[in-house]
DNA sequence: ATGGTAACTGATAATGATTATCATTACCTG
DNA sequence: CAGGTAATGATAATCATTATCAGTTACCAT
């Protein structure tokens, strides 16, 4: 059973002349199956169970790809290290970060739109994305709740 | 002239018992005199005009104490290295980021407290500080404006 | 003012993520 | 199924950041 992610990114892919490789497949395969937002280690200790032969630099080199297809999204959450994530188009969606446990929880209220137009005017800037991250703590490492 | 900020953060400092040495003293005096959103490496290299004994290392103590002090604010503007500013309180604001120039455009019209209330009920979660990118075309670069 | 002391610093090495290099491999098209 | 080329894996190189540690300095009490 092939997801619908595997398919559609198959099909990228295949559209703009990219050769559907192991590695590639493989690390489409671990996105569409873990939910979350994986940073590049991950990705390459989880592919490398069902795929001992895939490289580091190979990782790097396909999420890069992959960003640029617009087929992840590439998140901030550490200062030292990207997170990925599945780029779903009519998914937006936004992240609450856990300063103490690190937790990463998504929400899908945005009222940036409402803002955007007004912004572009102000600054005389053409809006093509927006990230929103917010901090604190979550349910968990909260007391005062 | 000492500015206000310098006043601020030295006060700052004092109260909680930390020393006002030459390093940290260089460093406010240079954020204070260079508004913008500066990585470590050009603190480092303004500072050193004036102060060339100062080592790399203790511009990243510093800065990670003035952080934690709330006296500047860190900013994930490039995804290899940090960029600091200026943290006043009272100046919410949040960034625009050109992607094929690399300018840095600051916004102030924020809604998203209208939303936290919103959000922190549904995801039991605790928000206490927020930051909004926006990334596109600045005016400069957008031809087609 | 001075001296003691802990906080702070500068130099350096160590770490960890990411990028560059390059010879080899494996997709795809015909 | 063979050939050309994009893609890969291994490795080294780079760059930002952190850790270490011996020497220095700001500040308080004298």
């Amino acid at each position: 059973m092939r997801s619908r992610f595997m398919q559609i990114a198959g099909e990228a892919l295949r559209e703009r002349g990219y050769k559907l490789t192991e590695p590639r497949l493989a690390i489409l395969d671990y996105l569409a199956r873990h939910d979350g937002h994986p940073a590049i280690q991950e990705i390459y200790k989880g592919i490398r169970k069902k795929h001992p032969g895939i490289g580091m630099a190979t990782v790097y080199r396909t999420l890069d790809l992959f960003t640029s297809l617009g087929l992840v999204r590439v998140l901030t959450l550490e200062s030292s290290r990207l997170h990925y994530e599945i780029n779903w188009p009519h998914a937006h969606h936004h992240h609450l970060i856990c300063t103490v446990c690190g937790r990463v929880i998504e929400f899908s209220n945005c009222n940036f739109q409402q803002l955007a137009a007004e912004i572009e005017k102000a600054a005389q800037f053409t809006i093509e994305e927006h990230t929103i991250k917010a901090y604190g703590k979550c349910s968990q490492c909260d007391r005062s709740r």
